[in-house]
DNA sequence: ACGTAAAGTAAACATCCGTTTACTTAGTGA
DNA sequence: TCACTAAGTAAACGGATGTTTACTTTACGT
């Protein structure tokens, strides 16, 4: 008699034992979190997490599944109403930005663990994070960038600088838009004095 | 009867555990490297390892600063003979993504450990990467820039850019030559077409 | 020649982890 | 009402892991 007003049969806690694994992967990593800690959090016991998960590695998939989910849909309404190639990006980097930056468990879980430790699922998380990349590929693509500049590349470097704002953000201070307009002046722009250009 | 030409008794073989380890964390990550299997890529027991270290956090604490050492050294000589502090910078950039991208145990440890995932090591491994970094902080600041730009949040993008690029390289088939060209060019001038610059 | 101490072994220790099993509880539908 | 089934518990299983212990080997200084 735990949850007397329990909706229905299917009071299905498997979202609350996800939302638990969501955030202890994300704040101490996928090795370093124990099934038996994820089912505390839920107040279950470790058997049960087995009721609706088959395994560890399934549980993270479920996560990261959903993470590329969320930030896909946070990604698309960002940009949708945008033309200016150069401030859909800057949008799609501030999305970006937004999802991984706040306390925000789900996105967090996408930079923190890498498909490498995730033993079987590691194909499975590998294709949900090219899905994700790819978008910013289109993006790329539509930009108007001197000829035969390797877009990806560019992208990759992007990527690269993004995901890793989450071991450094706090420490200097500056907001998601205010990093996403820094990155995408960069990109656009450079940062050198015009006076100091090369060739 | 191991090594009949053994130089000394000190045949210093914390050095050969030191690199097993290097090459087990740099490829299998820290959690999912056992002491056993660095013991037996030296022919040695689990236990013979307690002579030379005192636990596996001392280990990799003397993997990441070995790391560091290398890579700060490779990259003073890089830059020496250099006056543009564009030139020092990509010469800088370069040099360390030869050092990480290269099948370089040592270096790639140092961006694909986390200090967080060291335990007890944890503050040692941070103070070390903070002194890597402060190398390019130096090399930044040193840039002719457009002014009041933050300069911390450059280098942090920068950092980033090229410490994810272990998870990608290989699949892109450009050289750590030609990534490095692209960033500082990136970083210098932009890469859009200049009729479509913004302001 | 001999004692010392470093280097290494083999085995155990204590613990933890993912997973399974046997069993209990409690709604649901016929 | 009663069989059925999803949900959960308690406990065990099998194995792995970092570390320690007791003992052996071996090179060196005196």
């Amino acid at each position: 008699m735990r949850a007397p007003n329990r909706p229905s049969r299917a009071n299905n806690r498997s979202l609350e034992l996800r939302d638990a694994a969501a955030h202890l992967f994300a704040h101490r990593g996928y090795d370093q979190t124990t099934v038996r800690e994820i089912a505390a959090a839920c107040g279950m016991t470790a058997g049960a997490v087995y009721v609706h998960f088959g395994s560890k590695h399934a549980l993270l998939s479920a996560v990261y599944g959903e993470a590329v989910t969320r930030v896909t849909k946070r990604l698309a309404v960002s940009i949708a109403a945008l033309d200016c190639p150069w401030q859909r990006l800057e949008s799609a980097v501030r999305a970006h930005l937004e999802a991984v930056l706040q306390p925000n468990d789900y996105a967090r879980v996408m930079t923190r663990v890498l498909p490498e430790d995730a033993g079987e699922a590691r194909i499975e998380l590998i294709a949900l994070r090219d899905r994700y990349e790819a978008l910013f590929r289109t993006l790329i693509t539509g930009l108007p960038l001197v000829p035969q500049t390797d877009c990806g590349l560019v992208r990759l470097l992007l990527l690269g600088a993004i995901n890793w704002t989450p071991f450094w953000y706090g420490h200097g201070g500056a907001t998601p838009s205010e990093i996403a307009h820094l990155t995408v002046t960069l990109l656009r722009n450079g940062l050198a004095q015009p006076s100091a250009r090369g060739i």
